[in-house]
DNA sequence: AACACTGTCCGATATAATCGGACAAGGCAC
DNA sequence: GTGCCTTGTCCGATTATATCGGACAGTGTT
């Protein structure tokens, strides 16, 4: 690991929706080195885009980090199948549809239609990234993941506790993603946010591994009332999208 | 400047809508660097998550990028950018200052400064809509839309007329509006109200598309004692605010 | 089965990142 | 206005570290 960009990752993570402005020192104070490497590695991060530095001489994330985004979703075939599948569903139901993958420990949404509903989740943006053990998505993402990728994943985040419901016991967990696994699809019943409920379903490639998960984000009270009909229309979506990419049962 | 950020920049770089996927040679030869140095940039980047590793020990764009591209655009809004370039145009001129975004048919006022002059503009207040037509925002922002859409609004709204200036032949409209995307700026010379001018000039955000318009508003005989002036100023922040907005020309 | 490719790992060397301090430029209080 | 903070930037010496060539293991091909 390469220190200069391991301090440079550090760095961009400062920067978050409640913090989107560092001065030099700020954020040499906050990552303990020299005020001096600090400006070294902004003024740097800046003269190559990754930085914007104001006026004022003060630093917010730079636009390159928008190209460069922006690239790798235009060239994510995933999200270029999935969505048309994606916005049927949304049509149909009016609900908020995601669509992540796994990437290190959590999962990361990389497509999203919100719901017209009066009454609609609203939580969530593109690149978010939430815990793997308390959602919809992420079960199933962690459901098809070996097992020592699950295991790294809990040693890692832990499983911490956001309602009555989230599962915070290992073997539960295990037990949970075991049954995902059996059904084709997993439920969250509030157990990130209470009076919230998701159904999630696997997205297969062409090589029969699970490399993305599909949602439908619904309130709890809706969600009660035709559970079934969700859970149809997601493993279907799920369908849809995997033989897109190719996925198909010999 | 920080030689491993520069290379990680430049490695970055190499992946575009053409080049999605590099392997470590391949970036090697490429960078002109070893290639054990080459893998020392790319495992480096994917454990920080701005490159992927893929099966095959390949490398794509990795998640954290949209991550953190996410956050930038959440919370670089047009209004907290345009505002303080807005108040510093308000207090050298002391001019009324409007911010404009178009609106189905018309422009919305999204933000507003007020001149300071005993004789000054006073006819509006935010998210009042003005029509497109005949004022410098309004004409900005049709400018840049589609002929379309253009069309589509003209049919809708008309061309109802305010003053003896008022462009009201729908054919003199569309050559107004091809000239003022030839200049970059448009001028209203007391088309809504008699006394009243003004001129605005177009903001543009990271994607290269026109989003807003920002005007000045005079009364006229101050107008046009310095129009030069003031449409220079108004060009000038207008080109401030989009840069801001991740808007550069290459 | 041998070969030609990969990506990864390792250890020595020379380079480049780091740090403290000095400097200039603003902002603020008095 | 003046002086005192604070800030970001620059510089040069030192030490830590990125770099490189080479060795190795794994794959797929001929």
């Amino acid at each position: 690991m390469l220190q200069t960009l391991q301090k440079a990752g550090e760095l961009l993570a400062l920067f978050d929706r409640d913090h989107t402005e560092w001065g030099v020192r700020e954020a040499a104070t906050k990552l303990k080195i020299a005020k001096s490497s600090a400006h070294d590695l902004m003024s740097s991060l800046a003269k190559l885009g990754f930085l914007n530095r104001t006026e004022e001489n003060r630093y917010r994330l730079g636009w390159r980090l928008v190209t460069l985004s922006e690239t790798l979703l235009a060239t994510t075939e995933l999200r270029k199948e999935a969505h048309p599948v994606m916005e049927e569903l949304a049509a149909q139901y009016q609900e908020t549809i995601h669509l992540a993958v796994l990437d290190d420990t959590q999962a990361v949404y990389v497509d999203k239609l919100e719901g017209r509903q009066a009454v609609r989740v609203e939580l969530t943006s593109l690149g978010a990234r939430l815990y793997a053990h308390c959602s919809a998505l992420g079960k199933v993402l962690l459901a098809y993941s070996s097992e020592e990728e699950v295991k790294r994943i809990i040693q890692t985040t832990g499983l911490p506790r956001f309602t009555e419901n989230t599962i915070t016991d290992e073997e539960e967990l295990l037990q949970a993603l075991a049954k995902i696994r059996k059904q084709g699809y997993a439920y969250d019943m509030e157990e990130i946010l209470l009076d919230l409920c998701c159904v999630g379903a696997p997205i297969y490639n062409y090589t029969g591994r699970v490399i993305a998960a599909i949602s439908m984000s619904i309130p709890a009270y809706r969600f009660r009332r035709s559970q079934t009909e969700y859970r149809a229309a997601i493993v279907r979506a799920a369908k849809i999208i995997s033989e897109r990419l190719g996925y198909y049962v010999t």
